[in-house]
DNA sequence: TTAACCCCGC
């Protein structure tokens, strides 16, 4: 009694009008008394109960649930059981809805239709389904407030067949022409990919409101035709209805896809102008989405301090955002924040934030948010795990991924594949293909990731045998097609085993036309080998196709300076200067006490650079007295030796390690980061250090992991 | 009672 008491009338004070009218009391402080003195009669239940179920109140819901069951009122009580199974439905409880429903014997429709709503909008389409066969079972029929929802179900599960079917039960029952009926069988076919039959079932529905065009602009967003959404936006402009807050989401998902950034700040604009007449949350993190894609980071930042409630998806939108516009600090930075400013991160903040970590090789920051996931209870769905995992492959410690991999219960395709690629990466060729039939073995069908992933695991590895009986297996044992890839794998596969004249035939004879990647593959495998006949000719290829991308260019240069054909080393500096291009600066990462700290190629700036010039020169000294000879053909300079020597002892890796090698205990494993291919004479210069430091060094370079140790790198030099 | 809703893993 007490405690529905508390249910109290701050209800009624903060909620709707409706509600308020609705009540058989004239005020709160006479239903108070009312509920003190008698037992509230059933419909007055009934009534409250559905009030609750307008505003999903699912606690007070409970405490009323509790009284009615107290006050014995629920004794074969249809319309109040009714009553509570709609509340239990709407607030997505469905284990009490259900248990609700199995004891009513009189089901009528609008049990039915709520029950299937409960299902179909919490996830549960199967169950949805299932439902409604069993109502046609049951003899009670499908209404206009049944099938909008067995048609959402139908979409969110892709289900073609029995989606179409149900159409044309919806045209024989007479319910198509129900603005209900008609916009979800438009927002299910836009599911589909079928935006033609939508755009027909739009077009021939005999009234059309808000919904049916923003269906509409959404579909053509999500079939990716933003052009035709804002074509259609236009005619909508015409009926003479104007945009609500959800055709606005749907027309700065457009603007953000075309990188439409003049129409996005018209709509901005057009929002500020309208602002409270509009859903405000949704939109101003679509908004986000719009600048991020627009590349206005200054914008972006300007309009989220502005904003006066930053919801979790606020947060998540920035956090991603700058994430994949490759400001993983900024990203990381503001994670903290939000943390600190007590907003609640959900799964998608962990995912983009440990995407952000294997950007820049944060381990321990990905570490510490291990943890905090693990303190928080964050149940490790598989999404979380398989994010977990591929950070920490990414990051270098495959120990690690492999723990969390082995801990996650329920392993999809992605989880495998994220496993399979992270052993690829770390030059763990065998151990990628013994995982990847251990997947076929468990009943996972592989797709044309995974098997790039094994492919890929197989050329780093050496491993021609394996990875050419997987590459031609794949059409054979699978419903794959063979993609790009897969090619470039396999040219990478040969050319870095040396099989130069093998890998360029595999090109002439693909069934698809080589990509740039391709070309690229074989260009480097002429570099590790020293064939500049078959260079020359990949690169006049990858030039053709992309000749944007300056590593070409610098993997030609790279060739010539080794044969010391200065002319040509000049031209291909010219070619690059002509077209405008930059090579960018070698830049190397470290993370120490959690801080990542970042150098640059000849970097003067950080502050202990004079002890770390001091520790190099040692370690020059020192590598001299064990028989080091510097190999200078990465320097496209025609320069002395001397000048050459001293140019490479700038590299940024080196003084990345210097620095950890400084403030850091004997020991201590050193991880690098960097944003270029680690040269010939650095490899040989770390392999030294390892041995004469006993230093475990791991180096993330753009492609792959190396793992130094006493003198041999895990790549076996391939690099 | 009724449809449409921003952020996510290879």
């Amino acid at each position: 009694m007490d405690c529905f008491l508390t249910l109290n009338l701050k209800l009624l004070k903060h909620h709707s009008p409706p509600f308020l009218k609705k009540m058989p009391f004239t005020s709160p402080a006479n239903f108070a008394d009312n509920s003190l003195s008698q037992p509230l009669p059933s419909l007055q239940c009934g009534t409250i109960l559905q009030s609750l179920t307008n505003i999903k109140s699912l606690t007070k819901g409970q405490q009323l649930h509790a009284y009615i069951i107290t006050s014995g009122n629920l004794r074969n009580n249809t319309y109040l059981s009714t009553k509570l199974a709609a509340l239990y439905a709407t607030c997505g409880h469905m284990t009490d809805a259900q248990m609700i429903f199995n004891g009513i014997v009189l089901k009528n429709s609008f049990l039915w239709n709520f029950m299937i709503r409960g299902y179909a909008c919490n996830g549960f389409s199967v169950k949805a389904l299932v439902l409604y066969k069993q109502m046609s079972s049951f003899g009670q029929n499908a209404d206009k407030f049944t099938y909008p929802f067995v048609i959402k179900a139908c979409g969110d599960l892709l289900h073609v067949e029995l989606g179409r079917r149900i159409h044309g039960e919806v045209v024989l029952t007479g319910f198509g022409s129900d603005i209900y009926v008609g916009n979800s069988l438009t927002a299910m076919y836009s599911k589909f990919g079928d935006i033609r039959s939508a755009r027909i079932i739009f077009d021939r529905m005999p009234v059309r409101d808000i919904t049916s065009w923003n269906t509409m602009i959404s579909g053509y967003v999500k079939n990716g035709k933003p052009k035709e959404a804002l074509a259609i936006f236009y005619l909508m402009k015409q009926t003479g209805l104007s945009a609500d807050g959800m055709t606005l989401v749907g027309l700065l998902c457009a603007c953000a896809e075309l990188a439409a950034l003049k129409q996005g700040k018209e709509i901005h604009g057009y929002v500020v102008r309208n602002g409270n007449a509009l859903c405000v949350d949704f939109l101003m993190n679509s908004l986000i989405e719009m600048y991020f894609n627009c590349n206005c980071l200054v914008d972006v930042l300007k309009l989220f301090e502005k904003m006066a409630r930053k919801d979790t998806v606020s947060w998540n939108s920035m956090i991603s955002g700058y994430a994949r516009n490759t400001y993983a600090f900024e990203s990381l930075r503001l994670f903290c924040r939000m943390i600190l400013e007590g907003a609640k991160p959900d799964q998608v903040t962990f995912i983009a934030v440990l995407g952000a970590c294997d950007q820049i090789t944060a381990l321990q920051f990905g570490m510490s948010v291990h943890s905090y996931l693990v303190k928080k209870g964050f149940g490790a769905t598989t999404i979380v795990a398989t994010a977990l995992i591929d950070m920490y492959a990414k990051c270098g410690n495959l120990a690690c991924a492999h723990s969390v991999f082995n801990e996650t219960p329920e392993k999809n395709l992605i989880c495998w594949s994220v496993m399979i690629s992270g052993y690829g990466i770390h030059g763990m060729g065998r151990e990628a293909v013994s995982l990847f039939h251990e997947m076929i073995k468990n009943n996972i069908i592989p797709d044309e990731g995974v098997l790039t992933s094994v492919l890929s695991a197989c050329s780093h590895a050496g491993l021609v045998a394996e990875g050419k009986e997987i590459f031609y297996t794949i059409t054979k044992d699978y419903d794959v097609k063979l993609v790009l890839a897969h090619y470039s794998c396999l040219v990478d596969l040969l050319g870095r085993a040396g099989h130069l004249d093998e890998a360029y035939k595999v090109i002439k004879t693909m069934e698809i036309n080589p990509s740039s990647d391709i070309w690229a593959a074989l260009l480097n495998a002429c570099r590790l080998h020293r064939n500049v006949e078959i260079a020359e000719i990949s690169a006049k290829k990858f030039f053709d196709l992309n000749a944007k991308q300056v590593g070409g260019y610098i993997c030609l240069s790279n060739i010539y300076a080794a044969e010391k054909r200065w002319d040509d080393v000049e031209r291909v500096r010219m070619l690059i200067r002509e077209k405008g291009l930059i090579k960018p600066p070698g830049c190397s990462f470290v993370e120490l006490d959690k801080m990542v700290h970042r150098f640059l190629v000849g970097d003067k700036s950080h502050p202990q650079i004079e002890n770390i010039y001091t520790k190099l020169k040692q370690l020059n000294q020192l590598l001299k007295e064990v028989g080091y000879k510097p190999d200078t053909s990465s320097v496209l300079y025609n320069v002395d030796e001397e000048f050459k020597e001293k140019m490479l002892w700038d590299h940024s890796e080196r003084l990345a390690i210097a620095y950890v090698l400084i403030n850091t205990s004997p020991g201590t494993i050193i991880r690098i980061t960097k944003n270029l291919r680690v040269c010939g004479d650095c490899h040989t210069v770390i392999k030294l250090i390892s041995k004469l430091m006993c230093r475990e060094i791991i180096m993330r370079d753009i492609r792959r992991f190396h793992h130094f140790r006493d003198g041999f790198c895990s790549c076996g030099d391939y690099w």
